[in-house]
DNA sequence: GTCTATAAATGGATAGAC
DNA sequence: GTCTATCCATTTATAGAC
């Protein structure tokens, strides 16, 4: 792996603990072993390595949902992975979802940055919204309304038992998918 | 109103916008029109306003519960109450709530804060726990499982459409509470 | 690509006068 | 309670050598 994508790599693991505003090119710089000035060398300013990072979880997102739509597997089955997927994100809820992360530092990130973050919650709610449709169609889930509009929802409860079992405990996200899935049930 | 509450409430209004590492005693002089020192007159180090606002938050959700529980509606309506309450603390979400910035920051606030953060949750579960219950004996609302499970999940939903507003605009919150309701429909 | 050194700005926090 | 002045650490970022 080149050092730029480690960097990247580390800066998104930094991101599951503190916010963008929190970390530091130090952080890095001890974490790698290599001095500030070098990381500069690669990312020049902070927000350069801001913008490649959320550039590269779009990738990561874009990449990971067609791994899943290729999946032989059944939307219900499909829609398990997906939270698996997500569960390790989170580690056990030790740690938070960067886009989560980047989400609560909105105003501290560049437009162009929030403009990709939109792009990955806009890419997930996708994945769901055509996973929802095909559970209905074929009988396998159940919920009222539109699949969008329902997706929207499952990524939202998702995306808030992640930030919520920080304090809560692991146990809280685990609970609240299988809460959200008794619902999705026939 | 005295100093110390209008810096208090000032800090809570700034975390709606920055992190808890993001925004400084400076931001506080410039809004208050008084000086960083005389901002630590009133709250030494940092981690003390921290502490102080959230006591103050917890104070609020209390007295917030307490208000609903004692008007003279139905549960579904005292729920729809308490998105309205919340709706209104993300203001056309623009903002972000106070507690999702604050759960985003967890591992940059003290240990003490982090414990006043969950009980607010905790106290917000309580309140929807006990909505779910009456809603579901008096027929009015329907879910499945035990209350408080999915009372969490009502929680999580709503929080997590609040931070997700930030960048999906103020319609965001607004439809998924709508299609969160749609399914508490019997 | 990496280093040391350093600049320039900002952060939290304190001392002491009024 | 509020001020000015100041301290010290940290942060982003650059210059220039190897």
């Amino acid at each position: 792996m080149d050092r730029k994508t480690e960097i990247v790599q580390l800066t998104i693991e930094i991101l599951k603990v503190k916010g963008f505003d929190s970390f530091s090119y130090n952080d890095l710089s001890q974490e790698i072993g290599i001095s500030k000035a070098s990381i500069h060398h690669h990312f020049k300013r902070k927000e350069d390595l801001g913008l490649a990072l959320l550039l590269f979880m779009k990738e990561g997102t874009l990449s990971r949902n067609e791994h899943l739509f290729d999946l032989e597997l059944s939307p219900w089955d499909k829609l398990e992975a997906f939270f698996n997927m997500n569960a390790q994100v989170i580690e056990n809820g030790t740690k938070n979802c960067p886009v989560n992360s980047l989400q609560a530092n909105v105003n501290v990130i560049s437009a162009e940055m929030a403009d990709v973050l939109k792009d990955i919650v806009d890419l997930e709610i996708d994945l769901v919204t055509t996973l929802l449709e095909d559970g209905r169609k074929e009988g396998q889930l159940f919920f009222k309304g539109k699949a969008r509009d329902h997706a929207a929802l499952v990524v939202s409860t998702m995306r808030g038992a992640m930030q919520q079992s920080r304090i809560h405990g692991h146990g809280f996200f685990r609970q609240t998918i299988e809460q959200l899935k008794t619902n999705l049930k026939v």
